[in-house]
DNA sequence: AGAGTGATCATG
DNA sequence: ATGATCACTCTC
């Protein structure tokens, strides 16, 4: 019984250059997280870029420094997971260096491993169907079994959550979709800015 | 279209 | 200490 081949994991380089760069390259990448030794992986579908201290829309403008977002101000490749509106978690990757609080929101995924545990995790009804079951930031955190607790993990060399490399090269731009971020109405006008990315035609992104 | 839910944050 | 807010989801 050969064991199964992973794909390598990114490396910190990956990770170390804008959000928006980062946000294009993270599409088709596989995010991982291993649970009771079984691996519950999906590809990355649609992400959000933050921009950090001048974007009305994230958590550190005005260079806000607080204890739920310092990951946020870590060097790339670190996680920042929240918890809002009293049941959801989010998760970030951060981007940039040390010190440059910026970082890209994961908002959908296509399962691909593990997807029996992740319909278990799932509460709702609407989890059953393959293409809602990850299909929103809140909704892949809770079907991939990610929380508050992995805030700060670095993704580099943490041994349960870390992205996998499948394509040496991001998407061409003919391939994805450019909106206005989500749910960033209070924003005023960073709320219209083109920073959410995904892949045209891929049903499992959110907004379905 | 509205409810649910509680941590978080800026005020004072 | 307190009150408003919230990078959301589900069901109506």
């Amino acid at each position: 019984m050969p064991a199964t081949v992973h794909h390598p994991r990114l490396p910190r380089t990956f990770y170390q250059r804008g959000s928006v760069m980062l946000a294009r390259a993270l599409l088709g990448q596989k995010l991982v997280h291993v649970v009771d030794g079984e691996r519950l992986a999906g590809i990355i579908v649609e992400t959000e870029a933050y921009l950090g201290i001048p974007d009305k829309a994230a958590h550190t403008y005005r260079g806000r420094h607080t204890q739920r977002n310092h990951a946020m101000w870590c060097d790339g490749g670190h996680a920042y997971v929240y918890f809002t509106y009293g049941m959801h978690h989010c998760m970030n990757v951060v981007a940039g260096h040390e010190g440059d609080p910026i970082a890209v929101l994961i908002r959908a995924l296509e399962p691909v491993e593990g997807i029996d545990t992740m319909r278990l995790n799932r509460t709702a009804s609407s989890g059953a169907a393959l293409t809602t079951l990850c299909s929103g930031p809140g909704k892949l955190c809770q079907a991939m079994g990610i929380t508050r607790r992995h805030t700060g993990r670095d993704m580099v060399n943490d041994p349960e959550l870390f992205i996998e490399r499948m394509r040496q090269r991001p998407y061409p731009a003919s391939r994805i979709a450019v909106s206005a971020r989500i749910g960033v109405a209070y924003a005023e006008e960073w709320a219209d800015e083109p920073l959410r990315f995904y892949l045209k035609d891929n049903p499992h992104v959110s907004k379905r």
